[in-house]
DNA sequence: CCTACCATACTACCATACAAGTATGGTAGT
DNA sequence: ACTACCATACTTGTATGGTAGTATGGTAGG
C-alpha cells in the first residue's frame, strides 16, 4: 500500500476499502470476479487484517458477498435492488428539488451552474467518465443546498447497484445531451422557483434509468442476478 | 460469547455485533458511552479480532464514533441526522402506501390486522418495549407488502438515530393510544384504497416524531450533539 | 468406463503478539 | 507553588500463525 495513499485514507484499512469500491462502483471488478483476502493483501501489499475489515465493510454496502469458508466475490446486480434504488431517489430527489424551489443558497445555485458547464464541456470532449462524476455532483449539491447531505449518502448505498447499471447503460448508448437537457431545465426551474415543473422534469429524470434494463439483463447476463 | 448465540448469528463477529447494536438502539448502551475492544473481548469471551470487526460495522452505520489510537465510544444523537431520518422515512412512507392503497397481497393486509390486534394487548399490559417493537413491525409489512424490503433496510440506517429519540420521548409521555389510533385509521384507508386519507394521516403520524424534539434536548443533553 | 473416496490446496475465521499513537499522573527542576 | 517533562498504562492499528470448513482433482475399487 502506496504511502501517499495510506496518509490520504487515515489507515490501510480505509485505503483498500476505497480503492476497491472505487473499482467496483466503476466495474473496473466486475459483478462475479473473486477476490480473496490473500490476494489483495499481495496486491496492495499489507497484511490480511486490513483487506478483511475492508471487506467486512463491503458486504456491509452489499458490494460483496461474504461466503464463510468459500470465498469473497463483486455481488451480482440485483434487478429488485435495481428498482428499489430507482424508487428511493424517485421519492427523495422529488421532495428536495421542491424545498429547493422553495428556498436555495445563492452559492450553491452557482455551483449548479458551474456544473452544468462543465457539463457541455465534458460532452464535447467525449469525457464519459467526467460526465458521470458531474452528473452525480449536480445532484448531491441539490441534496447539500436544501441541507440533506446525510439523506444523499444514505441514498449512495443502494445506489451502488443502479450505478452499475447505469454505466452498463452508457457503455451501450451515451445519451449525454438527454441527460444534459434534463439538468438544464431542472436548474432553470430551481431558479425560477416552478415546484410542479421542477418535479416533473426530476420524475422523467429517474425514470430513464431503469426503462432499458432488460436490454442490459439480456446483453450482459453473467453480471445480473 | 456463548454458543447457541453463535449458532443463530453465524461467526462470532456477527454475535457481538447483533448483541451490540440492540444495545445501542435500545439505549441500554447511552450515547457518549466508552467501548474499548479490550473490554468486549472480555464480556463476549472472544478475541478482539471479531470485536473489532463489529466496531468496524457498527461505525459504518453511524452508532458508535471510532477515534484511532483514543477509543471507542457510542455516537451522540445528533439532531440534523434525526431531522433528516424523519424527513426521508415520511417521503418514502407516504410514497410506500399510496402504492398499498393500489395493490396489498391479502396475507400482509391479515399480517397488519394481527399486528394491531397485538397492538391493543400490548398497551393494555402497559408493555412498551413489545409495543415498540409491534410499531417497527407495522411498517416494515407496508413496505414488504409493497416489494420494497430492500428500501425498508436502507432507511434503517439512519433510523438509528430517530429511534433512539423516539424511545427518550416515550419515556417522558407514553402516548400509545395516539400511535395505535394512527396506526389502525391507515389500516383502514390501505384496506378500503383511500390513498389521499392514508398519506394524510402518514404524514401526520411521520411529524409527531420530531415535535419534542428540543424538549428532549433539554431533558438529556448528555446524549445529544 | 464409472463411481466412491481421499489427499491436497484453497477459503474465511479467530486468537495472539507486536507496533504506534494518546491520555494521565507523578516527579524533578525552577 | 508552578511548570515542563517523562514513564506508564491505556487505546486502536497491523501482522501472522493456526483452525475449521469447502472445492477439486487424482486414484483405487467395482
Amino acid at each position: 500500500m502506496d504511502e501517499r495513499m495510506l496518509q490520504k485514507s487515515g489507515s490501510a484499512g480505509s485505503a483498500v476499502y476505497q480503492h476497491l469500491k472505487q473499482q467496483i462502483v466503476s466495474l473496473d471488478l466486475p459483478p462475479g470476479t473473486t477476490l480473496s483476502e490473500k490476494e489483495m493483501s499481495l496486491t496492495f501489499q499489507v497484511s490480511r487484517t486490513p483487506v478483511r475489515e475492508s471487506f467486512v465493510r463491503l458486504a456491509q454496502e452489499g458490494l460483496v458477498l461474504v461466503l464463510p469458508q468459500r470465498g469473497t466475490r463483486v455481488s451480482l446486480i440485483d434487478s429488485d435492488m435495481v428498482e428499489e434504488a430507482r424508487f428511493m431517489r424517485e421519492q427523495l430527489e422529488k421532495a428536495v428539488i421542491r424545498l429547493a424551489c422553495e428556498s436555495f443558497p445563492a452559492d450553491r445555485l452557482a455551483d449548479l451552474e458551474s456544473n452544468l458547464t462543465e457539463q457541455q464541456h465534458s460532452i464535447q470532449q467525449r469525457d464519459g467518465k467526467r460526465m458521470f462524476e458531474l452528473d452525480e455532483d449536480f445532484h448531491r449539491i441539490l441534496f447539500e443546498g436544501c441541507r440533506k447531505r446525510g439523506t444523499w449518502n444514505t441514498i449512495q448505498q443502494m445506489n451502488a447497484h443502479l450505478n452499475r447499471t447505469r454505466i452498463l447503460w452508457l457503455w451501450t448508448d451515451p445519451h449525454w445531451e438527454h441527460l444534459y437537457e434534463q439538468h438544464r431545465q431542472m436548474f432553470l426551474a430551481v431558479k425560477q422557483q416552478q415546484a410542479d415543473l421542477a418535479e416533473q422534469i426530476m420524475k422523467e429524470h429517474m425514470s430513464l434509468n431503469i426503462a432499458n434494463l432488460p436490454v442490459l439483463k439480456e446483453r450482459y447476463p453473467e453480471y445480473f442476478k
